[in-house]
DNA sequence: TAATACCCTACTAAATCCATAGGATAAATA
DNA sequence: TATTTATCCTATGGATTTAGTAGGGTATTA
């Protein structure tokens, strides 16, 4: 299961994606309209921001804007960055490598075989799943 | 990421697989062999037992062994005994199913619909991931 | 300069994870 | 039948994560 904290970004992103570009949204108008705590979302707003796919201006008339393209935006960026890893063991992640103490050689596994190709597979569909896509799957 | 709990029963299972059929086999044993710590890897059979894929004997000779076809175990059910449900949504899932409470039509949610795809994925592959498989693969 | 709205730090309640401890129960064997 | 063996069961605990809340600081703009 992915946090709350990821599901209430992908909801402030597709809110965001859908208003005219660049003009700065208020915490307190995406908070409301998708039910988040505003607080909690003035937490992840950050975040988004620091990593680049956000940019917010202060002061009066001030808000949050997506500063990326919606198409270049994916599911898997951004529950890479709240959740970590999408791979469901550490040995078939990339950055967050760990090895298996049990394991004597991790090329001829056969569990690790299994879980790198449901990695793969969630990656390859995480990736294609922008902005863009989801709003179109809304239609 | 899976649980330890998970991967601890997993390696456990492929272990057992690979043992002459109905022949019992000690906690200790497979603990050992799999650097397992003991008294958690009880729990964890315990679990399995009652799940019916495992059946133990008590006593001297005793111990657990595969009450089900190796063939017939796959890492969706057993992931699911622990861990719960595979979906990283709960809108998406089955028997945990839950509403996302912003949600007005489910059927039109273009965020439901990636990650419906995503499950719908993942648990095919993993309901092919049997005990076989997994010792197939490993040569 | 005052209001607005984002920015930052600290704290907390509850749940989950990963075990460990200690004994109860059942089965085989001498 | 007593003893050994090995699973079965209950309770407890530390560490970490999750999902927030509280309260004020800082920058911008009218």
């Amino acid at each position: 299961m992915i946090s709350k904290k990821t599901k209430y970004a992908i909801n402030a992103l597709v809110y965001l994606a859908q208003k005219p570009s660049q003009q700065p949204v208020l915490i307190s108008e995406i908070a409301e309209h998708e039910h988040i705590p505003q607080k909690f979302l003035e937490a992840i707003l950050l975040d988004l921001k620091k990593d680049g796919i956000l940019a917010s201006k202060k002061g009066k008339g001030g808000g949050y804007f997506l500063l990326k393209s919606p198409n270049e935006v994916n599911m898997a960026d951004v529950m890479r960055l709240f959740d970590g890893p999408i791979a469901l063991l550490p040995c078939v992640t990339y950055k967050y490598y760990q090895k298996c103490e049990e394991c004597t050689d991790e090329a001829s596994c056969g569990i690790r075989s299994v879980f790198l190709e449901v990695r793969n597979q969630t990656v390859d569909l995480l990736k294609k799943a922008t902005l863009t896509e989801i709003i179109k799957r809304e239609k």
